[in-house]
DNA sequence: GTCTATATACTGATAGAC
DNA sequence: GTCTATCAGTATATAGAC
């Protein structure tokens, strides 16, 4: 039982599902799931390829289990509670600071991207998310109109989509040109003109 | 010289240039570089692996001619001369009809997002075509604005941005739900606020 | 220009010792 | 829980006949 416990903050050595939990981000966030290998993520956690098997049995059931650790990371970084209406929307916009954002946000253009194939091994979890998004940032524009912070005229559901794909976009953009993005900023600046507050 | 020549219109076969780019689109869509292989797209165009590297040497080389026919085809599709100003934006947002509509829209969502590592093989296209596409847009923002067709206060650096980014977003959400998208609408209700015309 | 055959390397996954 | 060894499959690319 006392390898499985989580190790004392500030401690230098990790646990076996972090170790590879950040091999599998790095690798994925770079190759996708057809251009990653087993025995790369396994090196990068410190294991061999059949040790890395041993505690998630196939590399689809490892790109499964880090999503999911990604989810609970973005999950725990909105806060509890997560904030509400206009808030959440330009708490989503916010680039995360640590070292590895860059992966997270790779992680996420990639196998989005990768997931619109009906194939794909995790389509139906992309297919889900995607859907998820949509909805949360719908509601929130919902009781954003309900506080009277956005303009009778806009549609929901439709600031909900451009916001939504606007980040993505934006996303991308600051993987390839990251001095020359401004993802919160462009953001605001779409967000502005629906909204009631006059400036 | 008679097989090299482009054959009547509305003959039945394909020149083997046009069998090889159209299976290579269909492959390099669905699975992008890592997740394609030589021997499915041989096997579509209708020869062996073998015959297939004889026309394109390399994998690598494949993916770049199926790069630049598809930007051909889509240079040719905004019209000669292209558009100005807004026009071009707008037409920019037009879905293309084809059958094989899906396919193109993929291509590029995929290969944008494989494309951010710095170690894909057409790293620098995709990176350069990014630029390309931005500077465009802006500057039919800049010459929309010098026809008086933009708000003053709108920045046309960070119009393009926007306009770019949400496009890419868009085209996302459309493969993910064709029905439920509308990114010409979005992209033209997006762009309403920052016009001159009353509207 | 297209083929078969092959070289060489790597893949995900399994078996079994420790 | 981790390892070595291995299997069967597939990858890209090349060689050489036709």
């Amino acid at each position: 039982m006392r390898t499985r416990g989580p190790r004392r903050p500030g401690t230098q050595t990790l646990s076996r599902r972090q170790q590879i939990m950040r091999a599998g981000l790095a690798v994925f966030s770079s190759a996708g799931f057809h251009g990653a290998s087993l025995r790369d993520i396994a090196a990068r956690a410190g294991l061999s390829q059949a040790g890395l098997l041993h505690h998630y049995p196939s590399k689809e059931r490892l790109l499964r289990a880090v999503l999911s650790w990604r989810d609970d990371k973005a999950c725990r970084r909105l806060g509890d509670p997560p904030p509400d209406g206009l808030d959440l929307i330009h708490r989503l916009a916010e680039r995360p600071t640590a070292a590895s954002a860059r992966e997270f946000v790779q992680l996420d253009v990639i196998v989005s991207a990768e997931g619109t194939s009906a194939d794909y091994p995790v389509h139906g979890y992309v297919l889900e998310r995607h859907a998820r998004v949509l909805e949360m940032v719908r509601r929130s524009f919902e009781r954003a109109a309900a506080a009277g912070e956005l303009r009778p005229d806009i549609d929901c559901a439709t600031a909900a989509r451009i916001v939504v794909a606007l980040m993505d976009g934006l996303q991308l953009q600051w993987l390839f040109r990251p001095d020359a993005a401004d993802v919160e900023g462009d953001v605001r600046r779409c967000l502005q003109p629906w909204l009631t507050t006059g400036l």
